[in-house]
DNA sequence: GTCTATAGGCAGATAGAC
DNA sequence: GTCTATCTGCCTATAGAC
């Protein structure tokens, strides 16, 4: 770690930042070293340097991304409190990546899953269970309070939302619009109680 | 066109049914001529004799699998009369699918989609749109009927289910758990009103 | 840390014999 | 229709100078 701090980002950084997008666009078998060193001007010999094999850099990118998602989910426990708020600001999360014409970086890799290497593998599962946890722990405390209503266990509910909200920014890409995502999410968040105005 | 029948698919078929499942599984950017020439005992430069470019068979593949997929649509509107009954064979639709370990053909390319010769773009939201207009269709009988309850209009519950079930079928793909899609699918049908017990 | 140069392999695609 | 042979280009990755 260099001693660089505030807008000085770090070649390591900047790489990720560049690699993520590209895989959240195209995917991860269909960008190269060559698509994310000509964007920062440097050689693919450079990112060798930062990131020795493609596996490492997918890894890193998986694990960076499920990580700053779990702290989106303790940001969103820390300033909603109810469990209906909560949801609406976990769908939030979702709009904010696919209003840059993102996939969930996740829910990309949940598609390529067969072609990547075992580590990348771990990383999907683990962000499906971090997300699946949390949504079922919301939805068991809006249940027992009684501001939220869902058919069958709590467990089953949250994979209902996730699949959905994976499935609506997929369904939404081809038409580059956000607000089909927005109305597929509002009818998942009702189908759980959530009533959006 | 060759007059063989029956058993004797004709190469092109072939080729056609060992590229579907290549790419349900491994996704349009991560096969290539090599694997299906391989998988057919064949070589490379045979299968450019029945398919010129990849994206020629890329469009031949979208084009198959959104007509059969419509076929299955006229079936279920052929056997199943009541609209839950419907929902529920289209479900099944899908569960065929998954059983494969494979992803549903569209919605694998819906993730790839920026990366994609803009004829297969076109197919898959042909595919998106008959299908959402299918079930709009379903949800408009089943609420006139009483049988069937959506919160918003129709084109909306159609969207939310349509991704719901795409993306389901996604997030269970990493633990190869076809229950997994069931439940998440048992619970969409729940939201529009439909009773699996 | 970043570079030039290069290796070795695989991609999609074509020419031409059979 | 299927083959062998080949082309060109891009891929991931490495060696070694600066």
């Amino acid at each position: 770690m260099t001693v660089t701090q505030g807008a000085d980002l770090g070649t390591a950084t900047r790489i990720l930042d560049t690699a993520e997008e590209l895989l959240q666009v195209r995917g991860y078998n269909a960008f190269s070293y060559a698509d994310v060193a000509s964007a920062l001007k440097l050689t693919k010999a450079s990112l060798h340097y930062h990131f020795p094999s493609k596996a490492e850099l997918g890894v890193a990118l998986v694990t960076r991304y499920s990580d700053r998602f779990a702290e989106g989910l303790d940001r969103i426990d820390d300033t909603d409190n109810s469990p209906p708020s909560k949801l609406v600001a976990y769908v939030d999360l979702y709009a904010q990546v696919i209003a840059g014409g993102r996939m969930c970086l996740c829910g990309m890799l949940a598609a390529e899953y067969p072609t990547l290497p075992p580590p990348m593998q771990a990383g999907v599962r683990s962000f499906i269970d971090r997300n699946q946890g949390w949504l079922a722990g919301v939805l068991d405390h809006g249940t027992a309070a009684g501001s939220l209503h869902t058919s069958g266990s709590s467990a089953d509910a949250a994979m209902m939302l996730l699949a959905g909200l994976e499935g609506a920014m997929l369904v939404a890409r081809p038409y580059a619009d956000v607000e089909r995502f927005r109305s597929a999410a509002r009818q998942l968040l009702a189908a759980v109680g959530v009533r959006t105005h």
